[in-house]
DNA sequence: AGCCAGGATCATC
DNA sequence: GATGATCATGGC
């Protein structure tokens, strides 16, 4: 790898093995490579293709690029990038402090301590994500974004290994809904990925003009009136990739899940008890809906 | 075999 | 504004 290595100060309730377990629970991302300990992942920063190596000392994250050497802005976009990545920048205190008054919830103040929401940067990416998983299980909603990635991503291979960009949204307007029916997507969210890849070529949407919009309910109104993006998809995205305090995926399958296993509810249509639960959580919505997900997922016990 | 999956849309009441 | 049917396909 890369002489130069890059250091980024991480606060103390920030747990990078807790991030890559996460990332790495029990699907298969094409997006990065979790190794023992260490994280790679395929950028493009300023043009340039680089392999991210990322590992955790001390108080600080060690980062690691392929390609030779990065002006001081590209570096500054890296920094930049990772920070926001895995939201290092904020005190989660208060949201430990509230999980703690539910005895039901505490234990994830000390197992899930130093869990960051880990986001994704790329709203494109985000957005697409969020309609594959729409509606079907994980484990087929990662295969799908595989066979998306794989066949329209931009990719290099070091040492003997591949690693894939997501596809930009120029050349996913020149893919038919057959091409993607292949693949199996079903015809309308072939639909909808090809509805938001051209808004997206076309500079309808971005995240820039996302952030610059005044609230969370006009950022809302922005994405639902894109064909195939409900109010589920638009909290998701804002959640993962705009890393909105306050959106709460109401209806997620995962979410009730999570919360009928934790006794908070008692059956999936108890809307009310939901949003009452959640307001007790003012600002740490987004963080307790993470959380819940991250309490899907059991770690092997050696 | 049948229900479920990190939903959205459209028609209809 | 609320509900219900329909879409679509693999996992378990």
């Amino acid at each position: 790898m890369g002489k130069k290595i890059i250091l980024i100060p991480t606060p103390p309730d920030f747990d990078f093995g807790e991030c890559l377990w996460y990332l790495n629970r029990n699907f298969d991302d094409c997006m990065y490579q979790v190794g023992k300990a260490e994280l790679n992942k395929l950028l493009d920063i300023n043009g340039k293709l680089v392999l991210v190596n990322i590992k955790a000392l001390m108080n600080q994250l060690q980062v690691s690029v392929s390609e030779g050497l990065l002006t001081e802005d590209e570096e500054g976009f890296l920094v930049g990038y990772i920070e926001n990545w895995f939201d290092i920048r904020l005190d989660l205190s208060p949201f430990y402090q509230l999980l703690e008054q539910d005895e039901r919830l505490a234990y994830m103040a000390t197992e899930f301590r130093g869990l960051r929401l880990v986001g994704i940067p790329e709203l494109f990416e985000a957005i697409c994500w969020a309609i594959i998983g729409q509606q079907i299980n994980l484990t087929f909603a990662y295969q799908l974004k595989r066979r998306l990635v794989e066949k329209y991503g931009r990719r290099i291979e070091i040492e003997g290994g591949v690693y894939y960009l997501f596809p930009e949204p120029a050349v996913l307007t020149g893919v038919s809904v057959a091409d993607l029916q292949e693949m199996q997507f079903s015809r309308s969210k072939a639909n909808y990925l090809l509805i938001v890849a051209a808004a997206f070529a076309d500079q309808l949407v971005g995240k820039a003009q996302l952030i610059a919009m005044a609230d969370l309910q006009i950022r809302q109104q922005a994405l639902t009136a894109l064909k195939g993006i409900g109010i589920w998809t638009a909290n998701y995205v804002l959640m993962k990739s705009l890393k909105e305090r306050s959106c709460i995926p109401f209806g997620d399958a995962g979410l009730l899940n999570a919360m009928l296993k934790h006794k908070i509810i008692s059956d999936k249509q108890q809307t009310q008890q939901i949003k009452d639960f959640f307001a007790d959580y003012k600002g740490w919505e987004s963080y307790l809906v993470f959380y819940f997900w991250r309490s899907l997922s059991v770690k092997a016990t050696s």
